[in-house]
DNA sequence: TTGTACGCGTTATCAT
DNA sequence: ATGATAACGCGTACAA
């Protein structure tokens, strides 16, 4: 591998010369400058990075962590983030963390050895240490969650007026037992979606019935476990809004394994409209997220902070629109 | 940021010694390395990664390039790579290349920054240049494909007998009309699922047909359209055989889309079993992938190969195995 | 306009 | 057992 020395050696010039043919090029003259691209050309030399980033004594590096990349909906903000991230010559390193403490404490450590430039968190539990410890060593912007009185940059969408907003259509439908298959309580945008959806039962004069809230896991089989616990309720619901795409498909599943149809004896909704949402059958109703723009976005947002540009906007909240399909109504005006 | 220069001065060593303590406790007094170690936690001092990597001219990381990492498929296979190069500690600098040739320049030349000590490719194309060109400069290892008289360390299950398994027991169930919708001809496993397909029909005794074989893109769009286009055939097929999961969704969509029963009038099998394959209605028959241990596997030999170790088997086929569900018979005793 | 020389934070060699 | 010092490859202040 070609080092500055050997183009320097070769065009017969300095290496802060050659240094300069590439970080500033107008100060060296142009027969000068011919001749290095030359050799560099020739030697097909590129500047060690290893060597840039010490000397720089930054990485162009962000990380990206994620509970887990194997879900659909992270893995399109991932790539809206590494998207973006690319054209601004940013590499993306990406942790699954699992909600793992063990595995957050090493990526805490990657930020101690000086390892990133900055950090996107795509999800935020209610306890903030975690994001506490990394803010306070690199720069870090919130993506698909927004911390109510939080300092820190964040772009997601507004998780309790979509939540309130699909379960409104739910009721609009006719339905008065209307069930919630929720995310993990101490996960930020599961309460806020749970939120949403009391707010609906009550501006709609429904009450709630714990009976018909239930807790899963943000998996398919979650989905499927706690449909079947709301099937066998004395008094079952009659539709059920899940608070991601995959527990309403694993609910979709309970329910038809039963032979009951989805959507004459028991509508379903979810969350996201991950690209399957409209591929199963009854096609699913959900709340559409612009979830690679949110990516992106997060990533302008994180270099502004990396530049110490001001943000004149430091919590984005995207627009989400309600994707009406048949697994809530066989009304076909409805439909998009 | 605490630099080894720090803590020596807070310890009263030199900074040989505090980097001995890190690198090479035993050569260290139990008495200095006590109070080197304290100094160190005082300071909360991590080595600087960039300066390691630049003397030791490693950087610890591997990429790992796939089309693109919203597929389900890839996504399992990375966390296998992501989690077992963390163990090793690797770390993770993903690509998605989209199969788009600008793209994967980029990627080339980050190897010629010195960026990455190894490369891992989840998906192979017919045209091996771009394979050629990374492996000349970084340890490769293909993940998922395995090329024919290549060089090059691999791990894979066998496509060709997988697909020829499940084509076999299509027409076990009595189908003598067994479309396939394919992957991209230039993609060396469509090529070689499409090889199993035909071996499969000819071992039956039954004749392929032209119309019947559609090629796709992998994504359940294509899958949909394709079998749009099968079922317009004035000879339709009774089976449909998609080279992934994902086209025979679409296709089951595109079939029950128009009021066709699955699997009464059509069968429809698919290929790696991702989460959601067994969440559709029919569950989906197809065939299972050990997605994240081929991830795992595959950085496993890379490991090898960067530390010069000889590999005892370069090309590793892992067991693949044929998962019957509710999409291609109502036999019970055939579902697991 | 160009070159010299230092420093970025480590690791490793060679003395002591 | 410990310390001084030379790399690793690059960028830039300063000198020429």
């Amino acid at each position: 591998m070609a080092t500055i020395h050997d183009v320097a050696k070769l065009a017969k010039v300095s290496i802060a010369t050659v240094s300069r043919v590439l970080s500033h090029p107008e100060k060296v003259s142009p027969k000068t400058r011919q001749l290095v691209v030359e050799a560099m050309n020739q030697l097909d030399y590129r500047p060690n990075s290893m060597a840039q980033n010490l000397r720089r004594l930054q990485s162009n590096i962000i990380i990206a962590l994620m509970p887990d990349i194997k879900n659909p909906f992270f893995s399109e903000v991932f790539r809206g983030i590494e998207d973006r991230a690319r054209e601004a010559g940013f590499k993306i390193l990406v942790g699954s963390t699992d909600r793992n403490k063990e595995k957050e404490k090493e990526y805490i450590n990657l930020l101690k050895e000086s390892w990133a430039d900055g950090v996107i968190l795509t999800t935020a539990e209610i306890d903030r240490r975690f994001i506490d410890e990394l803010a306070q060593r690199r720069p870090l912007v919130l993506a698909c969650e927004y911390i109510p009185g939080s300092p820190y940059p964040s772009v997601s969408i507004d998780n309790e007026s979509a939540a309130r907003k699909i379960t409104k259509h739910l009721i609009l439908q006719g339905h008065k037992r209307v069930a919630h298959i929720a995310g993990p309580s101490s996960i930020i945008l599961s309460v806020a979606r749970l939120t949403g959806y009391l707010q609906a039962l009550h501006q709609s004069g429904l009450i709630e019935d714990e009976a018909l809230i239930q807790e899963g896991d943000f998996t398919l089989q979650s989905g499927y476990d706690l449909a079947n616990k709301l099937l066998s309720l004395k008094n079952p619901p009659t539709a059920i809004f899940a608070a991601n795409d995959e527990m309403a498909i694993g609910a979709m599943k309970a329910i038809q394994d039963k032979g009951i149809r989805v959507p004459e004896d028991v509508a379903v909704a979810g969350f996201d409209d991950i690209n399957v949402a409209s591929f199963v059958t009854p096609s699913l109703t959900t709340i559409r997220q612009p979830r690679y723009k949110i990516g992106q976005t997060s990533v302008d947002l994180l270099l502004k902070v990396i530049n110490h540009e001001p943000l004149d906007q430091p919590q984005i909240v995207l627009e989400d629109e309600l994707i009406v399909r048949h697994s809530t109504t066989l009304n076909p005006e409805l439909v998009m």
